[in-house]
DNA sequence: CAGTGGTCTAGACCACATT
DNA sequence: ATGTGGTCTAGACCACTGT
């Protein structure tokens, strides 16, 4: 491994040069990386340089430091606050939790809307995967959603392996697809429920519903998921957290 | 100024003294606090374990950073992207920007559900200021607001200091009252518009509206505000973004 | 120019987990 | 006992801002 020679400051490049190590594969979700002082000597710098790129990725929840055992690739399931974004809740302020049955499983062209919100170019990788399921508790239907998915980012999907995921899709993405999900986006809407959804949804037709339309990213800004969730809203509410100081 | 005796790591025991100084207003928004070096000596620890201690804060947004200038306290006004915390748009993904005009101000004491909310002791210090607004853009009213803050952070709060403030509502707590909110949680919600609310928004009475209740919390998880907004929906949605790297 | 924050180094010691 | 990350130090040089 030869040093390094970006142009910006050293412990920037290390955050990339880690991160193509994560992007390729080198070190998988819930592994340990090689210790501080094993990267120092690897990419020819102090431990502090090598700590100061791990914080940016720390600070991103892309890695987990545990002190005295070593620092892990964050793994996108089995997080009790689920990656802090599963945001449902009933009227009480009880966290609701669901199970999604897939009814839909399709391999599209993207039409000019998708492919823009996803960044596909018009002409040519247009094509995405699109997934739709309802969102159950307690076998009540609570949501009604729609995954659209890049294809070229998720290779060789089936319905058969969405059906077979538990909790996280971002688990998935990220064990089978190397796609993590960094940022994201969510627009908020209410609606009046259409005849069809509320049937779905077991209500009226015209009461009010929570439409999510969530954009995430993956490093370099660049869209892997558009999903459309739209909530029962008589019964259930969506919480954002907003916080900048641990 | 005598050295730190905490018992934590030096580095948060600088920042909770920086913090003290910040609400002590030692320091005023807008002003430079003193150079890394000089806070070095007065508190007797190294420059970088100072330098810990303000990246915290920084992160944070509690103050800026200009390399050659100095670190200066967040000024909550003047922010181009308001705080990141107005999140309204057009259904064209376009931001809306909005005038508040106070309909009413009164100190009342809260009841249970509000006291609750706000982290307020039943019995005594209960009191606080309910302000209610309507949120207009280009005349066209856009949504309501009603403020409930506790009036033992605002003493002498009167509804004309509101009449007089421009944009930010979080400058003024910070200004004027020495507040500065660090997180916030929104809870979401989507409900038919009554008769007396879909008159002041134009709407038609059963029309969606989105309810957006927030909390926002000072250091230490103190709540020192509730807001809630009810915007009209049919022609605007709302933004949240989760960002983890920069 | 002097002063600021930004980056980087080399080393020390501590707290924690595993062997 | 060993190895891990967590904290802290003392110093160096760089990049940027103002005078």
């Amino acid at each position: 491994m030869k040093a390094l020679t970006g142009i910006g400051p050293l412990y920037k490049e290390v955050r990339r040069r880690l991160l193509e190590c994560l992007a390729g594969g080198e070190w998988k979700p819930g592994e340990r990386i090689p210790s501080e002082p094993d990267l120092a000597r690897r990419f020819g710098v102090a431990i502090s340089t090598i700590r100061a790129g791990i914080s940016d990725l720390a600070a991103a929840g892309v890695v987990n430091r545990w002190q005295g055992r070593g620092t892990f690739v964050a793994r996108h399931d089995l997080h009790p606050q689920g990656f802090r974004f599963s945001n449902i809740y009933d009227t009480r302020g009880q966290k609701v939790f669901t199970e999604r049955e897939i009814t839909s499983f399709q391999r599209i062209a993207a039409d000019g809307e998708i492919a823009r919100k996803l960044g596909l170019a018009a002409a040519g990788s247009n094509r995405v995967c699109v997934i739709e399921a309802v969102l159950r508790s307690g076998g009540i239907a609570v949501a009604t959603m729609a995954l659209i998915l890049p294809a070229r980012f998720f290779p060789r999907l089936r319905a058969a392996t969405m059906r077979q995921t538990g909790e996280n899709l971002y688990a998935l993405y990220q064990k089978s697809f190397g796609v993590t999900v960094i940022r994201m986006d969510e627009w908020v809407r209410a609606r009046k429920a259409p005849a069809a959804l509320a049937r779905t949804l077991g209500i009226a037709t015209g009461d009010p519903v929570l439409e999510v339309e969530r954009i995430a990213y993956t490093f370099g800004d660049v869209p892997v998921e558009l999903r459309r969730r739209t909530y029962e809203a008589t019964r259930h509410q969506y919480l954002f957290s907003h916080d900048r100081l641990a």
